[in-house]
DNA sequence: ATATTAATCTTGACGGTGTCAAGACTTGTT
DNA sequence: AACAAGTCTTGACACCGTCAAGATTAATAT
């Protein structure tokens, strides 16, 4: 940028259109993002992205991706636990907080597990060791919570996750696919998700 | 081409637009779909397919529209239980059969519950109707869990019908999404999933 | 400072998509 | 036999993802 404003050469594209591109998606869902209509929004040729993203799915896993490491900075958090909080609360809390990222960031989740990424074989190598780490960092967590007696012990680790990740998954792709919508729906629905994991039927805690 | 084999009027367009649209759609997926690409495969022009289905969504309702009627029978047969065998086997046998719907039609399945219809606006009545219908029964089923001691009764019919329910869903997705492959781990997984949703951690029922 | 290489951005083009409009053909009804 | 309604076709439009080849600028080596 010395003179004539010759804004041939952008600047920083890459990280312009990760931006816009996040910010269509969240006004016009994934079907209203376009490599054109995003390069025309940056102000750039059709073209232009290409040099920066292989491929559409390309710019859609480097989103998906940011998805996944904030949601492995949240979990770690509550694995960390520094306060040495009652777990059950903890759990409490953390359910809330997975069911609120995926309603705040609606687009970004349904790339995260939707099938526009991982249908596709174009899938990004480190898209798909983040959200293997994500993952694992949950294992460990629910490995926790069971020997805090808060998840049952009915089988390992794993299967564990698997299926108490699958509830909290199913949640909010009802919700995100429009299927239940209303948000007080959510609130009740959430805790009555929590009573289901946690076996605490008969005691309500509060 | 007023031969006698005039083949201009088709006979029956429409049903053979469902048909071999399922058939294209369990052999190259949603996105292999085109409704170019189907009008050819049936031996018409592209544009005839529109004089039966306002829109590709209306033939994408129809097909979903059969996964709920298909599963609306099934849980009726549920419901009814003639032989009034034991619930927690039924249950148990619900589980596999609804995950198993799930893997044998993995795309009737994801055109059911995906975004493919619940973000267009062109969703048809009929489909809303009929899946909701399908829901009404798993409501009514959920209630009768409730009662034979099954499912638990922390919450109303209706909340445990959408939490359980969101379980197998996340399942599913999970699946078809092809984050879990392995049916072996689905196996397993679906054990561990019915362990989770009736309480039965303890008394390991055969 | 200049020449060369690398990075970046552009226009042009190809084949694909959904779907509207206007016309051609066939069937059913009066 | 005439007409209306149903069915199918060609043509066209506006999009889409992305490849190839060329233009422009920045970085690097001399």
């Amino acid at each position: 940028m010395k003179n004539t404003k010759s804004t041939y050469h952008h600047g920083d594209l890459k990280q312009s259109l990760v931006l816009t591109a996040t910010k269509i998606l969240k006004e016009d869902g994934v079907d209203g993002l376009s490599m054109r209509k995003l390069a025309d929004q940056v102000g750039v040729s059709r073209t232009a992205p290409y040099h920066h993203f292989k491929d559409k799915t390309a710019l859609l896993c480097n989103i998906a991706e940011q998805g996944f490491l904030l949601q492995s900075k949240n979990l770690s958090t509550y694995i960390i636990n520094p306060k040495k909080s009652n777990c059950l609360t903890l759990f409490k809390e953390y359910v809330y907080s997975y069911i609120q990222f995926a309603e705040e960031h609606r687009e970004t989740y349904d790339l995260m597990f939707g099938r526009d990424i991982w249908k596709a074989e174009n899938i990004t190598d480190s898209l798909k060791s983040e959200s293997k780490n994500s993952f694992k960092l949950w294992v460990q967590w629910v490995e926790i919570l069971q020997k805090e007696e808060v998840l049952p012990k009915t089988d390992p680790p794993l299967r564990v996750a698997q299926t108490t990740w699958a509830t909290l998954h199913g949640m909010c792709r009802l919700l995100i696919d429009g299927i239940y919508l209303d948000n007080q729906d959510l609130a009740i629905m959430t805790q009555s998700a929590i009573n289901l994991l946690t076996h605490k039927n008969q005691t309500n805690v509060s």
